[in-house]
RNA sequence: GGGAGCAUAGCUCAGCUGGUUCAGAGUAUCUCAAUGACAUUGAGAGGGUCCGCGGUUCGAACCCGCGUGCUCCCA
């Protein structure tokens, strides 16, 4: 059958990916075989594949594929997180374009939606890691409100909560105005943004008129001041020791109070003190007793503690609140500054320090074991940077705000009776026994308990993920977990590693006693041309699946890994999606070239002239392989793909190939037709984790194929160390054969033009081997061996030995040899000049390792012999 | 404010344990090449103050200090 002309990707694809899962290559129950288990980060069900998973998940998949054929019993685990805050925000939305206001639905109403909406698109994503190869194991599908899932989310909360570390607080948490929930520490982003630092005066309680001048970026908190703090040493405010003034607009009285907290440099060196509002002015406020009065409402708006402007917006109301300042006399100036602000990083509202009743985790004693693990390498980091990161944040360990005041999600298992008590129970049944146990009487009269209204932080699931994929809460020992857990290798990005890296080492102590993974790859951002982070927002994300319908899978892949080192962030530019797609072509090519031959084999035709060609490849296939070995074991992955690019393309492409090639309708040994193919399907191994489509398909174009073999299952070869003379041998016949052409290119020699070679050369031995092969690709009609220099010839040096090109059709310009070899023999004078000086300097010889002198003493001979060859082709010349 | 990291060709980056690997790759640029697997190609060329200044050393892109610029994390 005749091959297209190129590849086609879409074709392929499709048809190998199905045939792989209908083959059942993806799926792995425990057997003999040693495991290699990953588990994919489940992306959200409000996700849309982009650039950032396509580097993720085909990471995942080359170390999954790999290791397949390294042996190993394969899992690769995928699934979906249930996203509380972006999920229900995307569900409200629906409903609000549908009309439906969330706040008139009842809660189960609500969830009704929330479960549609996940069954309709939940699973898109999951679709689109099929279109980039993704060889997850299916039938392992797990979602984060599974009902076991949801059910071990249950137990651990409970757990935890008797085991003393989750409680019940008010505390300053970050509230989201726009989603109306608590967020925790790690979903505020802080950023720089421009502000107004505005200087409000407060007139002084005493007899004459006095005022003190504060600064504050957020006048509309003024009015839930409670006290002005000044440093006890600053003598500009010595005199108001036991003074009080007045806020602005509201006229109430509160103390000046002095505490060493203030900065005195910035702004005026006094601060309003604001309790409700900032988590700074409430400690202050717990340590003088002052009250404290929350201004605003859950939405953000002014509440009725305000006084003023009820109802309005916070920020409309900063700048009403200065006009009508400045109308009464208070503003002093205003100035512009930069702050930084809090941002949700789920509805990029700016976030609002709040005085809130929550729930909470103590994270210290989980966080123990987690932090010795990184530290002593039981877990390692790649790159291992990341591990004073992760030592930081686990040696300043905060406690875990857990509840959110949403309805998507794993509703808090806690109960309240009539009187306040709490019963907290991983079900209805369990809490109302305990109800009636403790409280009989009240029990029997009111028997209702009324359920916390509030679900668990996502990543409150999300940490027991690595466990409960393998069924953890239904049973602890169950075989799968026995054998899976814990899992080899964790790929994430560095930006999760406290939401989601960090808490799950914690819940892998803390809940099985061991690791959840051996090791975690911290990918890099993925950024555009500029360097931005590719982001909805911005638009400078390209549409990964029209990428890889125009471009191919295996394209968009390479594109992906050719251009992202270990840990580093990756810039995104399109040429390298270029590159890829031409290296399928070139594969593609390549197969033409070599599927052309199998017609033309013949038996007992002599290769012996080419059997150098086929020993030389297999030694760089051997030596590609075992740095590829040491490559990918310290993820350096990038330069594991460009070592297999250059393997293909330049040893095997435009040497090799080249080498081994027949003349025009001439016919090729058998041998050498067969070793070609088993030298194409081994390249094709070492790709084939990264581009599986392609490497596949040419894998059964090459030959026919029993079935069940594929290449996705062929086990890898095991390399032995090659013969390092051979590898050197195959360098210097290229280095010849580049040299002359260079030489006839610089002479006006037309590649067609015949010449003939004559070598002068001590070691003749490998000439004798590679003679056929170099004489074809110089294009000479005759090789031979001579002693002396051949008149009237262009002569040229490669290493020690001399070679004279005779020609038929081009005059031979002596000029250019010439400079080119007077060129060259200036070089060696002053290169070994340079290493004279080194080996006369005495401390050099005293002080360098022998091998290091005997070396620099080698490159002096090997200098001097050049210069000798040199200076014999220039008398040559001259003559 | 605290901490971490980075700076090598126009661009994106390798360069491990200090020594020749005359500092490499890919890409971009320039020149040449048209029946031949592939122009999605081939053969070549040019392009570097290894951020600056000091120090250690026989020897520094590499180690140390200071400076400059950029990035990220935390508060």
């Amino acid at each position: 059958m005749e091959l297209s002309k190129n590849f086609l990707h879409i074709e392929a694809e499709q048809n190998w990916y199905s045939h792989w899962r209908q083959s059942g290559y993806f799926k792995s129950e425990p057997d003999g075989r040693p495991p290699y288990t990953v588990v994919i980060p489940p992306p959200n069900i409000t996700g849309v594949l982009h650039m950032g998973h396509a580097l993720n998940d085909t990471v995942q998949d080359i170390l999954i594929r790999r290791a397949k054929m390294m042996g190993f019993n394969t899992c690769w685990v995928p699934g979906t997180d249930h996203a509380s805050i972006a999920t229900e925000a995307k569900v409200v939305a629906m409903l609000r374009e549908k009309g439906i206001d969330k706040t008139k639905l009842s809660r189960t109403e609500f969830l009704k939606y929330a479960w549609e909406w996940k069954e309709k698109y939940g699973g898109i994503i999951l679709q689109q890691l099929e279109k980039l190869g993704c060889s997850l194991d299916w039938d392992r599908t797990s979602f984060t409100m599974d009902t076991d899932y949801y059910a071990a989310v249950m137990r651990v909360f409970v757990e935890l909560h008797q085991k003393g570390n989750i409680y019940r607080g008010v505390k300053m948490i970050n509230w989201d105005p726009k989603a109306k929930t608590a967020l925790s520490d790690e979903e505020v982003i802080h950023k720089q943004t421009n502000s107004k630092l505005t200087y409000v005066r407060y007139r002084i309680d005493s007899e004459t008129e006095e005022y003190i001048t504060i600064a504050t970026v957020r006048p509309e908190t003024i009015l839930g001041d409670t006290a002005v703090c000044v440093h006890p040493e600053d003598p500009r405010y010595a005199h108001l020791k036991g003074k009080f003034c007045f806020v602005p607009l509201i006229n109430r009285r509160v103390p000046i109070i002095f505490d060493e907290y203030i900065d005195r440099e910035f702004g005026t060196g006094a601060l309003k003190v604001t309790p409700a509002h900032d988590i700074n002015d409430y400690n202050l406020g717990l340590k003088y007793g002052l009250p404290v009065v929350d201004t605003l409402n859950d939405d953000g708006t002014m509440s009725e503690a305000a006084q003023l402007y009820i109802g309005q917006d916070r920020f409309v109301v900063r700048k009403k609140i200065v006009e009508d300042l400045r109308q009464a006399g208070h503003i002093v100036k205003e100035e512009d500054y930069v702050n930084q602000v809090g941002f949700s990083e789920r509805t990029d509202a700016v976030v609002e320090p709040r005085l809130s009743m929550q729930w909470w985790c103590n994270m210290e004693r989980m966080a123990a074991p987690a932090l010795k693990a990184v530290m002593e390498e039981e877990i390692t980091f790649h790159p291992a940077k990341f591990k004073n990161l992760y030592r930081h944040w686990m040696e300043n360990i905060k406690d875990w705000c857990i509840s959110r005041q949403l309805s998507w999600g794993h509703r808090i298992p806690a109960w309240y009776d009539a009187e306040g008590g709490l019963y907290v129970a991983e079900t209805a049944e369990q809490a109302h026994k305990a109800y009636q146990a403790q409280k009989p009487e009240l029990a029997a009269k009111n028997p209702e308990l009324r359920q916390d209204d509030d679900v668990l932080d996502t990543w409150f699931s999300s940490w027991l993920w690595p466990m409960e994929v393998f069924g953890w809460n239904k049973q602890p020992d169950n075989k799968e977990l026995a054998y899976y857990y814990p899992t080899d290798t964790l790929v994430t990005a560095p930006e999760i590693i406290f939401f989601w890296v960090a808490r799950m080492i914690m819940a892998g102590y803390e809940f099985m006693g061991r690791k959840p993974f051996s090791q975690v790859y911290f990918t890099g951002i993925v950024r555009d041309k500029q360097g931005r982070k590719m982001s909805k927002s911005l638009g400078n994300s390209p549409d990964l699946l029209n990428l890889i319908e125009v471009n191919g899978s295996d394209a968009v892949r390479f594109s992906v890994m050719i251009s992202s080192p270990a840990g580093n962030d990756l810039l995104y530019d399109e040429n390298q999606l270029e590159q890829g797609r031409n290296f399928c072509n070139k594969i593609w090519n390549a197969l033409r070239l070599v599927k052309g031959w199998e017609g033309r084999c013949a038996d007992g035709l002599d290769d012996s002239h080419l059997t150098f060609a086929c020993d030389w490849m297999d030694a760089r296939l051997a030596d590609a392989s075992l740095q590829l070995n040491d490559l990918i074991k310290d993820f350096r992955l990038s330069e594991a793909l460009k070592t297999i690019y250059s393997l293909i393309w330049n040893d095997f492409c435009s040497w090799y190939l080249e080498w081994v090639k027949p003349g025009m309708e001439q016919p090729i040994a058998r041998q050498t037709y067969e070793r070609t193919l088993s030298i194409f399907e081994q390249l094709l191994q070492l790709l084939h984790p990264f581009m599986p489509f392609i490497t596949e398909e040419v894998y059964h174009q090459l030959r026919d194929r029993a079935t069940g073999d594929d290449l996705i299952i062929r086990p890898m070869p095991q390399y032995a160390i090659p013969d390092s003379k051979l590898l050197k041998d195959g360098l210097y016949l290229q280095e010849l054969i580049t040299a002359v052409r260079d030489t006839r290119v610089k002479n006006q020699l037309k590649p067609k033009d015949k010449i003939k070679l004559r070598i002068d050369a001590k070691d003749k031995s490998l000439y004798h081997k590679v003679n056929d092969i170099l004489s074809r690709q110089v294009n000479a009609e005759e090789t031979g061996f001579t002693d002396v220099a051949v008149q009237g010839s262009i002569s040229l040096v490669v290493q020690m030995d001399k070679l004279y090109i005779e020609s038929t059709t081009a005059p031979v310009d002596n000029k250019v040899q010439r400079e080119q070899l007077e060129k060259e023999l200036e070089y060696l004078k002053g290169f070994v000049a340079s290493i004279d000086k080194k080996l006369g300097n005495e401390k050099f010889v005293q002080n360098a390792k022998p091998e290091v002198i005997a070396n620099e003493q080698k490159k002096k001979d090997d200098g001097l012999a050049k210069i000798k060859a040199i200076g014999e082709s220039l008398a040559l010349l001259g003559a």
